[in-house]
DNA sequence: TATGGAAATGAAAATCATTTTCATTTGTGA
DNA sequence: TCACAAATGAAAATGATTTTCATTTCCATA
């Protein structure tokens, strides 16, 4: 099992501690950092197992790996334009603490997003 | 465009309503049905066009594919055992409305997962 | 300091779902 | 019957992700 690359962790955060494995591996390709794109999907697998980023999906199925810690929020999507806003929920933390309480689960995570069109 | 081959539909009612492109065709050609992948892929497609199947992703990223008219609900995941849950959520539905509404988007759906590790 | 093995690295190939291309078949209205 | 649009599906293309494997880098110890 190999050990997460730093530079890759580093990215993540200067990218917003928001992207898909593609877009750390450009990022880090045009600040002119070596790395192959291997490296970095090993580094960010390791870093989901070491609990340090969780991972999420994009609409299209690509896999976005956000900081944990990151001040925790959800998304509503505009089917039409993609437009993103970015919305906070308190009772979506309320429910899934509950649910989870309810069925005896531990180390509870959730996702959420809500998608329409906007104006 | 094309329009939906009606056995996809009645494929994915039988198969509970719930699977990927990929299952729907397995299932179709182990039941003997001439079909071809891509025209699997179509059909879903027409129909959640047509707004009578939604798509959810696997934690993989795979399309999953959901009649609409189901009984609308969420999972409570286990990441040990991957387990699922099927548990229902009235105040995700209160919030995802009312989120959209107050930044204007019509034609709402949303998402909402648990996942955690059980008992 | 030399050395042997473990860990890290990355290029290239393999995988897998999904989409696109394109030639063929089917259905339908005139 | 004819012409044309829609439907179909095989095969190729795409794109993310994983695997393979040979090479390089580290490090502890002789």
């Amino acid at each position: 099992m190999s050990r997460s690359n730093p530079r890759v962790l580093s990215t993540l955060e200067r990218a917003g501690g928001f992207a898909s494995a593609q877009e750390v591996y450009r990022l880090m390709q045009r600040e002119g950092e070596s790395i192959g794109l291997t490296t970095v999907y090993r580094s960010l697998q390791s870093l989901v197992n070491d609990k340090v980023v969780d991972v999420l999906r994009r609409e299209d199925g690509e896999a976005i790996y956000r900081l944990c810690g990151e001040a925790h929020h959800h998304h509503l999507v505009c089917k039409g334009c993609g437009d993103t806003v970015e919305i906070e929920g308190g009772a979506i933390e309320k429910w899934a603490k509950m649910m989870a309480e309810e069925h005896g689960f531990r180390e509870v995570g959730h996702t959420a997003e809500i998608f329409g069109l906007c104006a």
